[in-house]
Order: C-alpha cells, then structure tokens, then sequence
RNA sequence: GCGCCCUUAGCUCAGGUGGAUAGAGCAACAGCCUUCUAAGCUGUGGGUCGCAGGUUCGAGUCCUGCAGGGCGCACCA
C-alpha cells in the first residue's frame, strides 16, 4: 500500500463529507489534492495540502478549510492526530497499530513489497545502449546500460509493460569504416604488411581475432580469399561480419552486467528493400504530406568556422515548427538518407508497434540532438507520442582519487568489461545509480570495493547481510522458532513499542510511495539514496542494542520479543533486497 | 556566436514536480566495543541554495537576464 495515496482518499472523502453537510461548497476541483512526505520539524507522517488548494474555489480562509477537515480526519481510526500548521496544512499522525500493518504487509509481500498498479499495463518502451557496433562498450556505454535497465525494471515494478531495447546502427559511413578496418586486419592476418591503419578507421585490436578467424576460415579447404573479390563484395562481407562479431561481444560486456534486452532493432531494415520504398521513405513521405518538408538552403552556423562550408539545396524538416532551433536535413548530398531521417523512422516505427510512452537514454555526447528528436516524434506522431531522452553524464574512473587510464592506444575510453571484471557487476550497477543521471559520476575503482561506510555499495549490502546474521543467530538461540513467512505477521507486534523501531518501519513503509514516484519522474537513483536511508537506520537501531542488551533483536528468554523484532529484521531484509532487485545487484547474506 | 545540462555546508551530493526552521555522508571536534559482525553508531559545529530581478499567499524548485563549468553545433552515427 502507498499510505500517501490511501490517505489521500481519506482527505478526499471527508472534503466531499464536508460538502454534503454544506460546510464547504459544491463543484471542487480535487485534481491538486495531495498527501506528502511532510518536513521533519512536523513531526507528522504525512501532510495535506487540501485547505490551500480549495481556499479559493471555496472562498474561504485556508487555515479555516483546515481546522475543519482536520477535526473531521482526527475522528479517523487510523489518525491519532491531525493538526493545522503553518499557512493552512493539515499535518497527520497515523497511529501505531496503523505502522505494524504496514510491517505486516511487507512481510507478506517479500520482495514483491512495492508493487503498484500506477501504469496499469501501459506499454513503454525504453531504448538503451545502443552503442555503435564498432566496437566494445566502455564505460560511459555502462551508465547508460545500467541506468536503462533500472528504469525498465522500475517502471516494471510500477505496473507498466516495457520493452527493453537497442537500436543497431549498422547503416552509412561508419559501416563503410568497420569493413574497411576489418579488411585492413584481415590482410595482415593473411601475411601481408598493408602498412599502418588507414585514417579513419578503428584502430582497435579487438579487431584482431575477428580477422584471424575469417582469415582462418579462407585457408579452410573451399574458402573464400576475399582480397581476390571486387571491393562490394567483401565489403559487404566484412561490414555484415563486423557487425555480427561486434553485436556479439556487445551483448557478452552487457551479459557481464545481467542486462539483456528484448528487441535489437536494425537501422539497416528500416532502409530495406530500397531507397523509394523503405520505412524512412515511407516516413519522409508522410512528413511530406503533412507539409513538414521543404528545400532550402540552411544558413551556416554563426560565430564558428566550419571548414569545407558549402550552401547546399536538401531536403530539411521543418523541427523549428515544433520547438527546435534550426530546420534539420534528412538527406545527405550522395542522396542517402540522413541518421536523422532514419531515427525519424525509428521512432515512427516504435509509435506504430503501440508505444505512445518512448524512453531514450543517450550518452552525454547527444545532448544537442534532443530537440529535434523530440520535434520529429511531435511531428510524426501527431503528437499523441511522448518521448522522453534521459541523457547520462560522463563517468570519470578514478583509483585512489586519480584519474585512470587503461587503453593503451587510441582513446581514452575505458573498457566496460574491464572494470566489471575488476570490481563486480553489483558494484558497478550500484555506484552507476549514485548520482542523478544528468550529474557526472566519478567511479573510484579503489573506494568501491572498500568495506566501510563510505562505499555505499557495502554499507547497503552490510545491512542486509547484518539482518540475515541476526536471523541465523536467532535460530540459535530459539532453535525450534519459526522464523517462516505465516509465523512472522503472526506475531506480537505491539512488543515493538520504542519509536525508533516505529520509525523503521515507517521507512519501509515509504518504499511504494518511492518506487511510484521514482517510475513517474524516471529517476531509478532514487532506489539507491533510499536504500542508503533505510541501512541507516537500521545500523543506528542495532547500535542501540551495544549499549543496553534490552535492545536488541535477540533477547534471551523472551520468546515473543524476539519473535516481534525478528519481524521487522526480516521486513527490512526484505524491503533491501526488493529495492536490489529493481537495481539488479544481488543481495549478500553475508560479507565474510 | 547558438542550443542543452550543471552551479546547494570546506569536499562529494540529496532535495518526492511551488510549501513550513533546506538535508545526508566525508573532513573537524567529543563520545560508544567482556556485542546479534565497531566493516557500525551517537552528539557538536558548519549555508546570503552562483549573482540580480520577476511571477504569488509562498521559490532551492517556475520565468527573464548575467557570471562560471561541461557537452554539442550541415553532407558521422
């Protein structure tokens, strides 16, 4: 249950109660109404803004509208208090009976606590990674690939349907680039000295064994000597072969970090059969119709140089009619079709499968390319679909507090598998949600496996290693206690009567009320400052227990006790290893 | 030059879509171990929310301008 949402209805009916005796009038608009997470110095579970938000429909003082709803609400079974405050708020006090339902219901959900029906199975689809397959996936790609796939499984855990995806692009000059570099390598493996790497090419060695293996495959009894065909030939041989090799060692760096997605969809299908009768030109033709293509020229951008400028007649969509600076070309001057223009097509493809709700992660490097994203989709959607571009910042790799550098040449990205390899996936997963996505991140290889409170990852995971120590240790000490998911609501929780041991299950009651609105604002690093709060608290509750033996979970000769404190241990294993889950870090049972 | 993102305690960062006296951690200082894991906890000090205006009952949050930092800026994807 989302107590906020719960009390909301609450407030709802006592203002139309309120109505129906006259003491507040007809026709209210309640879509403002909202019960929230009230500041500290309440000292209140929960506020209402409902007399601020009907004073002026009503015409009546806010502090007034309060003072009557809340003598209304303090009649509740659930409200042992409510108040008015400040410019007209109702603060809320829920009673204690109220929290130990609460602790009930998430040990009856385990990891399922949090579910919610807020989407109510409404498709998304959520884009991510989409690395060009040229090659691994470095870190930055690993923001992405993380922060995608826990927005998916959060939106999931928040009822909607998602459709996790990447989208190949295997099409134009880069392609052009992979064959050719491949080709390059493929020469040298067959014994030749063609020389240094063309320029523009990919120098990288991950190319190597790709080309030892074809080479390996020409030398076989009826291969294929591919430097004995026409330059078409083999490189279309060598940009398909490339591709696949590439998508195959993208999917095993994803696969390292427990991400797989449901759709890989190819840039190049929506090129197929031809240039006049392809999905993009399908979609230019559409844009045509609507009257949101025109030539013209575009003027060249002011107060910076571009080099081989030159005014050129193009097919330009018109992005400024939907929000965007300037107008964009969707054809190059060798009459292909633009990325843009097939992005277009993408998007209009995605619409056309069923997804009014789009989600595109894109590293930092593509800020400059929302607007018209987000123009093309208004426009090709007719403005029914909705896209939202999460953008990842930057991720700086640190040891130590200094910079690392581990390719030896060509770029100084830092390959994903690496650091996967080196730290963890869990890790890596965790500390890629520990700052906003549009914040750059620094990832201390060095700190993150330390084991104190300063690595969030072990502080968290400390906690539920700590919940499962006391369990076992419970089982020791009451060997024939049932500890199983029927004896634990079952028990005597009104044992639990010190306001700290209220106030954790308070926070963990907060986990639906967090997963609905962490899904709403598409914010998955919401779960990992949560999850920091709740280790906090419960640290600081075990803590209580070093100086006064009374305190603690386990407490001899006092079955019952035990019994209820075992509860809410088991409850904030629980609710941890629920909030794990949508983040894909497996819980530890124990750190030895 | 233009666009987007960022600017909150000495440092690293939260701040639940406009609410009340802006919160954590680190660092500093003072405490807590014959313990269910001290790999942790408790307390104290620390702020003109980059600057200046505006919108309204009310702004860290929305708008405008300015300053500083990052990313990007036809025929790459």
């Amino acid at each position: 249950m989302n107590y906020f949402g719960y009390l909301r209805d609450i407030v709802k009916n006592e203002i139309e109660a309120a109505t129906g005796c006259g003491e507040l009038p007809t026709g209210l608009d309640l879509g403002a109404l909202a019960v929230t997470q009230p500041p500290e110095v309440a000292h209140a579970d929960a506020a209402s803004n409902a007399a601020l938000v009907l004073a002026r429909q009503a015409k009546q003082a806010p502090r007034e509208i309060a003072a009557l709803l809340a003598e209304r609400l303090a009649r509740h079974p659930d409200i042992v208090a409510a108040t008015t405050a400040g410019p007209g708020f109702i603060n809320l006090r829920l009673s204690d009976a109220f929290w130990r339902d609460r602790l009930r219901e998430v040990l009856a959900a385990g990891v399922r606590y949090g579910d919610s029906r807020l989407g109510g199975g409404a498709e998304v689809n959520v884009e991510y990674v989409s690395a060009n397959p040229t090659g691994p996936l470095h870190v930055g790609h690993g923001r992405g690939a993380v922060f995608g796939d826990a927005l998916a499984a959060l939106l999931e855990k928040a009822g909607y349907a998602v459709t996790r995806e990447y989208y190949i692009n295997d099409a134009g000059e880069q392609m052009r680039v992979l064959a050719d570099s491949l080709f390059h390598r493929y020469r040298e493996a067959m014994g030749e000295q063609p020389g240094p790497v063309p320029e523009r090419s990919y120098p990288g060695e991950y190319l190597i064994p790709v080309a030892a293996k074809i080479a390996e495959e020409s030398r076989a009894p009826g291969g294929t000597d591919w430097r004995t065909k026409k330059r078409e030939e083999w490189r279309e041989f060598f940009a398909n072969r490339g591709v696949a090799e590439m998508m195959d060692a993208i999917k095993a760096d994803l696969g390292a970090l427990g991400i797989r997605h449901d759709t890989f969809f190819s840039e190049r299908d929506l090129q197929r059969p031809d240039h006049d009768t392809s999905e993009v030109a399908e979609t230019v033709k559409q844009l045509m119709r609507q009257g949101d293509i025109y030539t013209g020229v575009l003027a060249p951008p002011k107060g910076m140089t571009v080099d081989d400028w030159e005014p050129r007649q193009q097919a330009l969509f018109r992005a400024t009619r939907f929000g965007d600076d300037i107008d964009r070309p969707l054809q190059k001057s060798s009459g292909e079709w633009t990325y843009f223009a097939s992005d277009i097509a993408y998007h209009r493809d995605k619409f056309r499968r069923g997804f009014r709700t789009m989600i595109d992660v894109w590293g930092a490097d593509h800020g400059g390319y929302v607007k018209r994203m987000k123009a093309a989709v208004a426009a090709i959607t007719g403005g029914q679909g909705d896209l939202d571009v999460k953008i990842c910042q930057l991720v700086n790799v640190l040891k130590d507090g200094q910079p690392v550098r581990m390719s030896k040449r060509a770029g100084d990205f830092i390959a994903l598998r690496a650091v996967v390899d080196e730290v963890g996936k869990d890790v890596v997963r965790f500390i890629m949600l520990t700052r906003r996505n549009d914040a750059p991140l620094d990832f201390d290889l060095a700190r993150v496996v330390e084991q104190s409170r300063e690595n969030p990852v072990f502080y968290v995971q400390y906690a539920h290693a700590r919940a499962c120590s006391v369990r076992r240790h419970a089982r020791e000490a009451f060997p024939d206690l049932d500890l199983g998911p029927t004896a634990l609501p079952a028990a005597d929780l009104t044992l639990l009567a010190d306001a700290d041991e209220i106030g954790l299950i308070k926070r963990l009651a907060y986990w639906p009320e967090l997963v609905e609105s962490a899904a709403v604002a598409h914010e998955p690093h919401r779960i990992t400052f949560y999850l920091h709060d709740v280790a906090a608290a419960f640290h600081a509750l075990w803590n209580k227990g070093t100086g006064d033996a009374a305190l603690r979970f386990i407490v001899a000769e006092q079955r019952s006790l035990t019994l209820a404190r075992l509860a809410l241990v088991v409850g904030v294993a629980s609710v941890v290893a629920s909030g794990l889950a949508v983040i894909g870090v497996t819980p530890l049972e124990e750190l030895r």
